[in-house]
RNA sequence: GGUUCCGUGGCCGAGUGGCUAGGCUGAGCUCUGCAAAAGCUCCUACAGCGGUUCGAAUCCGCUCGGAACCUCCA
């Protein structure tokens, strides 16, 4: 039995509000397409949440043998910092401030994110398509909802159709909202604006004189709304319908809802089978976003450079503190969570390289450990499958962590389990540090001369123990210490050391 | 105002009808010359008030408190 069979994955639903048995429409293969980031301004770690979290459900959907198409976009084709016409381009305005060519904004913040990725050991998507490379694409499906009657055009503009399409099809199927409330609430008409009614959305925008990034259309210079470019690109890679759509929990509405509506106008077809929405961070329970002002760089966290930061944390403590929560919930950002996760993540971390080390010595079979090893690996698996529970998973890996390290002083010996099982249950826990949730031991900045000098003092506290010079020893621990680096006796006589 | 979600032990966070995760902190024990690390044990909670049920943190109602979305946002 195979693994996709033998774990099926359960997800929640954004589209029904409830945790469904994942089927995919070709079996064996998945389709996935998540909301990337717009290139005009770095990433902050709220950001880095999101795509962490389609990062982890990529890799298990890899790992239990699905081959995964992983789309995920660049949004970089300018559009305005406010939904109506006073808005001016996000990307147009950046390049303004900094003198730049629209294209070296892209550029640079492309490359950040790329940087960022790499940072946390987020994998890179099967394809990255980015908003401007397929602007015929969006003119085509513009002017197909137009063919069909769900878009109209107005002064150079295009906008689609709400109420129209809603005669025939379910505008709010996925936010839980209701057409006539949403026109009776939120902000009204102006009289400058174009749109007949205000929730309608652009699909084309006409580009005012002083617009940089502008395209030919049929409807003449101008570029394409928010929300078209993901259906576009979506539809191209994986398909009229495909399986997962994911982005951040604040794109549901409108964005996703919108996207909703294009394609199901444009294509006749339900796009999306399953929706997937990760949850914000927060900082003293609010939002993280830029416009609050208590959104961090990934490097600020590195550092601690960051006012609310008492110190600096690395990405993979950082990455830790992520996945010890559900994707579904907020996640609050602390100091205190922060240096908790820090102290845990060693734990696992320094279990990670012991099992590596051990091997197995046949001897008497432990019945009792035996089941034990066996229901932790399972539970690996059914954590994983049950909604990609990574908190759960890493409470089994802790548990694990308690075995390995009775192999290694010695409580229990290996040969307690037979040598298949012990191989398993090596496998399994590498496989879901490393593969599943992509933490990575953390390589200690190890410089040979440190380490050369740091074996001449282990060497000198050696014979002084033998010599029962304790108080040599002890001073030559203690100042070690004091320099930052833990000396840790074993059983056998030998010493190793840590960098703290 | 509308829509939706949340409120768990000292702290962070899983769990969504019975079997009461895990981590961090604190206390104790074992090992150790002493430490560190490790192993074991303990401190055991579900905002409040009602209701449903043999049984509720988990379902329903109300109250209080917090958040997100309704405007760009991961």
């Amino acid at each position: 039995m195979n693994l996709i069979d033998q774990y099926p994955i359960s997800l929640t639903n954004s589209l029904t509000g409830k945790k469904e048995v994942f089927k995919s429409l070709v079996p064996g293969y998945v389709g996935m397409y998540v909301c990337g980031p717009t290139v005009y301004n770095n990433v902050h770690l709220g950001n880095t949440r999101t795509f962490l979290t389609f990062d982890v459900i990529s890799r298990y959907f890899r790992f239990l043998g699905y081959k995964v198409r992983y789309v995920r976009n660049i949004t970089d084709v300018g559009h305005l910092t406010d939904d109506g016409d006073a808005g001016e381009d996000k990307i147009g305005k950046k390049a303004r401030l900094e003198q730049l060519e629209p294209m070296e904004v892209v550029k640079r913040y492309t490359e950040d994110f790329h940087g960022v990725m790499r940072l946390f050991n987020i994998l890179p998507p099967s394809i990255e398509p980015s908003a401007t490379a397929h602007i015929i694409e969006q003119i085509e499906i513009t002017k197909k909802l137009m063919e069909a009657g769900l878009a109209y055009e107005a002064n150079g503009s295009v906008y689609f159709d709400v109420k129209k399409y809603n005669q025939s099809h379910h505008y709010g199927i996925l936010s839980g909202r209701n057409i006539e409330e949403l026109m009776e609430s939120g902000r009204d008409l102006d009289s400058q604006d174009e749109k007949r009614e205000k929730i309608d959305f652009a699909l084309w925008k006409k580009a005012s004189a002083e617009h940089i990034m502008r395209w030919p259309s049929p409807w003449g210079d101008g570029f394409p709304g928010w929300h078209i470019e993901c259906t576009v690109m979506s539809t191209k890679y994986l398909g009229e319908t495909f399986d997962i759509h994911g982005g951040g929990m604040d794109l549901k509405f409108p964005h996703h809802e919108c996207e909703i509506a294009q394609a199901t106008g444009a294509n006749g077809k339900v796009p999306v089978n399953y929706w997937l929405h990760s949850n914000m961070l927060t900082v003293n329970g609010q939002k993280m976003s830029k416009s609050l002002g208590n959104s961090f760089l990934p490097s600020e966290l590195i550092s601690g450079s960051h006012p609310l930061l008492d110190k600096g944390y690395s990405p993979m403590t950082t990455r830790f503190f992520m996945l010890q929560s559900h994707y579904s919930s907020t996640l609050d950002f602390s100091n205190e969570a922060l240096q908790a996760s820090e102290k845990a993540y060693r734990r696992l971390s320094t279990a990670l390289s012991t099992v590596k080390a051990l091997s197995h010595t046949e001897g008497k079979v432990d019945e009792g450990l035996s089941k034990e090893l066996n229901s932790l690996i399972a539970s690996c698996y059914q954590n994983m499958s049950d909604d990609f529970n990574t908190a759960k998973t890493l409470a089994v890996l802790f548990e694990m962590s308690s075995r390995i390290n009775d192999f290694k002083s010695g409580n229990r010996k290996t040969g307690e389990v037979n040598a298949e099982l012990f191989t398993a249950f090596q496998k399994t826990y590498i496989s879901f540090m490393e593969e599943v949730l992509g933490l990575q031991e953390e390589t200690q900045l190890h410089n040979n001369a440190l380490d050369g000098a740091i074996k001449v003092l282990i060497e000198l506290r050696k014979k002084a123990r033998t010599d029962r010079n304790y108080a040599l020893s002890d001073k030559i621990r203690d100042d070690l210490k004091a320099a930052g680096i833990q000396l840790k006796d074993g059983k056998d006589g030998e010493m190793s050391y840590e960098l703290e």
